[in-house]
DNA sequence: TACAGGGCCGTAC
DNA sequence: CGTACGGCCCTGT
């Protein structure tokens, strides 16, 4: 256990979407992938939602589906939205751009090019 | 130990 | 462009 009787996985997932930068957003399956489980994409929501202090230590609102809508939030999907504008991050249609997702670095070179 | 549920993904149609 | 399925993984009863 890495942090209060939270799980390596759960742990590791935390620490992970820390540094997600402000203004940027990454998605399920990335943190997943960053993590070493790219098959883990829903244990990282269940992850996310144990999230002790969502929205400050945790930036659990800058994570979003791989389609570009904004998914689940503890605390409700209208506070993600606002958040996320309120960081910059443009939203329209319930969806974010993909030109703002962030890439791990620890990740492989493969990028995701725009459609 | 077993099971149900969840902030999902990728493929099919 | 939209809905439907199956699969995969972790957590809390």
């Amino acid at each position: 256990m890495a942090r209060r009787g939270l799980s390596e996985f759960t742990a590791t997932v935390l620490r992970i979407i820390r540094q997600i930068p402000r203004g940027q957003v990454t998605t399920y399956a990335a943190v997943a992938a960053a993590v070493g489980r790219p098959r883990a994409v829903r244990a990282v929501g269940t992850a996310l939602g144990r999230n002790p202090h969502p929205g400050t230590q945790y930036p659990c609102h800058r994570v979003v589906r791989s389609d570009g809508t904004l998914g689940g939030y503890a605390l409700g999907r209208r506070r993600k939205i606002a958040m996320l504008k309120r960081e910059g991050v443009e939203v329209t249609q319930g969806k974010v751009q993909s030109t703002m997702l962030y890439q791990f670095r620890l990740q492989r070179k493969s990028q995701r090019s725009k459609p």
